[in-house]
DNA sequence: CGCTTATATTGACATCCATCAATAAGCGCA
DNA sequence: TGCGCTTATTGATGGATGTCAATATAAGCG
């Protein structure tokens, strides 16, 4: 384990420039990483561009089922990762559930690449 | 006899994004989520905001190793990983290899997000 | 030529993950 | 209450993935 002098102006050229005092630390990297590996799926992402995609903002499970040519129980599956990542919002009215975009979701995971 | 209501293929080069007609196609989902991917990591995540806070702009292999405390062979593998996903450029001179932000490429990776 | 350093590749291994079949849980309705 | 429909959960399984140790490749230097 060693320390990194932190203010050093270092003008040194030849192969180590420090500056990492900005970078991403371990924990926030690890948040971070939880919500581009819910979208690093192609039928998670397919499914969020379908509900996004939707006239009335929120799409039953019924309805997103057909399209990806998937069983219930794996879409069911995926929706509840996009939901525990923040990125989708669930209602259940009566017998269905409906989900929507979570508001401002797909912004902060934008924003997330802009600040890293 | 040929009845498909098809679109007419976009002759022009210009301007045109996939308009409206449906989400995410199979094909474009899973060439996105490739992106998604090689960002669903927080080992991953830390290398880009390191080269990124770089002065320089591009840092070596022997820069990168130390702050992950990670092998040197995992961290090639996860440079390896970024640079085919078009986030990183490789840069080979004399024994060191540099790295740094493919340009617009976290640019084009966010605007994904804004045009799901 | 050998030696040293820096990076990449290979192989192995453990863990994670997407998917499905089967089943459970909730809700509406007769 | 019980039946039918919609959704969620469980368990199993094949495939992808992160990591390391060992080795290979490559470049500079004596």
């Amino acid at each position: 384990m060693n320390l990194l002098p932190v203010l050093e102006p270092t003008t040194d050229t030849t192969c180590c420039p420090p500056a990492e005092d900005t970078a991403l630390g371990v924990k926030e990297a690890k948040q971070q990483a939880l919500v581009f590996k819910a979208l690093a799926d192609p039928n998670r992402l397919r499914l969020l561009s379908i509900i996004k995609a939707s006239p009335s903002g929120s799409t039953c499970v019924c309805d997103l089922t057909e399209p990806l040519d998937l069983g219930q129980p794996t879409v069911s599956h995926h929706l509840k990762v996009l939901v525990e990542a923040g990125l989708l919002q669930r209602e259940k009215r009566g017998t269905w559930a409906y989900f929507s975009l979570a508001p401002g979701a797909l912004d902060r995971a934008a924003n997330l690449l802009a600040n890293l």
